[in-house]
DNA sequence: GGTGTGACAATGG
DNA sequence: GCCATTGCCACAC
């Protein structure tokens, strides 16, 4: 095991420009670990009270389905954050998904 | 060190 | 497209 995954994970996730998103499985395979996404979302289970803020809000299942919205803090919704970065979000989906997605390789 | 869990993913029906 | 099953990895207990 490597204790500095969820610091990885953490480093991927601010990596991710404004008005992007990604997919945990996306983060999971550009550590190397590939099948790890679980563990990726386990990770940013974590993330809070992490400093710097890690923009959680950017990383979506395969789907785009804001699974993670319900774990957030209460006074900063997953949505709020990403209509922020003007993220058009309808019923808990990413619209466009495929268009935002961001892949992590795409810096190497 | 085994067991259960999870903000997942891929596959098959 | 949806639901169920399976695999997977890191972590907490």
């Amino acid at each position: 095991m490597e204790p500095d995954f969820f610091e990885r994970v953490y480093e991927v996730v601010r990596l991710i420009p404004p008005g992007r998103v990604t997919t945990y499985g996306a983060i999971a395979r550009f550590l190397g670990s590939g099948r790890s996404a679980r563990a990726v979302g386990y990770a940013l289970n974590a993330c809070h009270g992490i400093q710097p803020m890690v923009p959680a809000h950017r990383v979506v299942n395969r789907i785009g389905l804001l699974s993670g919205k319900h774990h957030f803090d209460p006074h900063q919704p997953m949505v709020a954050l990403l209509a922020a970065e003007n993220i058009q979000v309808t019923e808990d989906r990413i619209c466009d998904f495929e268009r935002l997605f961001w892949n992590p390789e795409s810096l190497l």
